[in-house]
RNA sequence: GGAGAGAUGGCUGAGUGGUCGAAAGCGAUCGCCUGCUAAGCGAUUGUACGCCCCUAAAAGGUGUACCGCGGGUUCAAAUCCCGCUCUCUCCGCCA
């Protein structure tokens, strides 16, 4: 959510931004929205101080026990005014808010302007394309082959985009969690949470999912309770509703979790294999920072998700994307992505943003200035540290063997019990 | 699922219709005092929104709201009534 009084005093700048982003806003009815707001408070509060006043005179006059009749009855009509403007108050303020909650953030300065994912620059690249002496295979095949991955019985399951792991698949998924996890708490500094999986509405809207994209969530039936799309929503609603000491800056967390979306509007989109799943596993990383240093953080965030890719030997680019690209909450992401041999595309891996205030605001997250006592919203920051999902994916096709078989980075085998490649289960 | 108890400021905890944004204590900050330390003394110590002032922000002034959340009664609600949420205790069930 942007601050109301930033927006009142600089409608043409946001509205040139919100351009940018491929957005457009009706300042029109948000300025005579606020204008009303404040006139009708502005009017309730006359009336209020009026009956307060009053109503300490009743009180005064009872005592002597004097006649008050008179006042009480005037203060009668008082609170029916009262009453009426409360109302209408209430419309206005739930139209105004619903109108700041569907308003994007404003990106950063530092942001490059686009039309699309194709105008977002690419800022570093690491390592080389493997080369292979056959054709490499997509993970689909390479799963199917080595019977690690089931499609058909994922769907007989659950359904389309659903997958059964089986065996090594299993393994790996879960030894790339701990891997993630171990590097991020043990060398980034972070601290490991396990969060819950079901949140409530406002956690929602705290981190911008709702009020706008409610049909990308799963919901639970005849509950107000939805199956998280992201770590970052448990785990950035932590803190909803409380005010921090300066000296807790910056809280770096880490949370595994699966994750789950309803891909609605991705119909017929990445259909195969492992890519756009229902439900995938996460390692998320959360940041809570004072605001002179969240652009700092974010670096070093999308560092820590690159190091990831580092130690598995897996090649890489990150992008910093574009007006047009950037989600909505998001006020600068940048997207690491890796390559695909078998499908021949760079995928992206890890998604890290900072959102400054905007969270903060609408989650009401705020921290005290030490020196000046003064409260202040405090920036969020999160990046996937990584899909695990697309991580498999990337090694199966990475790694992939003339015979069919996949090699298990280095760094992964003591989480695998010391496998170092990966066979099928019949051989 | 059944029975009961509770939710007040940074914390503990008082407060059952007006003088309560809220006692007291603790903590914190500033100052005083005493060679140092400890103790003592004094002051300050919530958040949001509006209006005034102001080029603007801050500061200042002023008003309103907030005692879990939402309604209601009343001239007036932390206090009375209704609904909800959460926490705790006991019983049952359960990974």
């Amino acid at each position: 959510m942007l601050d109301i009084k930033y927006l009142r005093q600089n409608i043409g700048l946001v509205g040139k931004k919100m351009n940018q982003r491929g957005q457009s806003i009706d300042f029109d009815r948000f300025l005579g929205l606020d204008i009303k707001r404040r006139d009708i408070l502005l009017a309730v509060e006359t009336l209020r101080n009026e009956r307060n006043d009053a109503s300490k005179k009743i009180g005064e006059l009872k005592k002597k026990k004097a006649d008050a009749s008179a006042l009480i009855a005037e203060m009668s009509e008082v609170s029916e005014k009262i009453k009426g403007l409360d109302e209408n108050l209430k419309l206005t303020e739930e139209e105004l808010n619903n109108f700041m909650l569907m308003i994007p953030n404003i990106q950063h300065e530092s942001v490059p302007i686009g039309q699309g994912s194709e105008d977002n620059p690419i800022l570093r690249s690491w390592g080389e394309k493997p080369v292979f002496s056959f054709e490499p295979k997509a993970h689909w095949d390479i799963g199917e082959n080595l019977n690690i991955l089931d499609f058909t019985r994922g769907a007989k399951i659950a359904g389309a985009r659903f997958t059964l792991y089986r065996g090594a698949a299993a393994s790996l998924e879960r030894a790339l969690i701990n891997f993630m996890l171990d590097l991020h708490t043990g060398e980034h500094g972070y601290t490991e949470v396990l969060t819950p999986f079901i949140v409530n509405r406002e956690s929602m809207i705290g981190t911008g999912q709702l009020p706008k994209f409610a049909e990308d969530l799963f919901k639970i039936e005849g509950m107000d309770y939805f199956l998280i799309p992201t770590a970052e929503v448990p785990v950035t609603n932590i803190f909803r509703d409380e005010i921090l000491d300066e000296k807790q800056l910056p809280i770096h967390y880490v949370a595994y979790s699966p994750c789950f979306r309803s891909e609605a509007g991705s119909y017929g989109k990445d259909t195969r294999g492992l890519i756009r799943q229902h439900q995938f596993n996460k390692v998320e990383m959360v940041k809570f920072t004072k605001p002179e240093n969240s652009y700092d953080e974010l670096e070093k965030l999308t560092a820590n998700a690159e190091e990831v890719l580092k130690r598995l030997g897996i090649h890489h680019r990150t992008v910093s994307l574009c007006t047009a690209d950037l989600g909505f909450s998001s006020a600068k992401t940048y997207d690491v992505e890796v390559w695909m041999p078998g499908q021949n595309v760079y995928r992206e891996i890890s998604s890290c943003s900072n959102f400054e205030d905007f969270q903060a605001r609408r989650a009401s997250i705020r921290y005290r200035q030490e020196e000046s006592g003064k409260v202040e919203f405090v920036h969020t920051l999160n990046g996937s540290g990584l899909a695990v999902g697309r991580t498999v994916v990337a090694i199966l096709e990475n790694y992939q063997q003339a015979d069919g078989s996949v090699l298990i980075p280095k760094v992964l085998q003591p989480y695998m019990r010391g496998v170092d490649k990966l066979l099928s289960p019949k051989a």
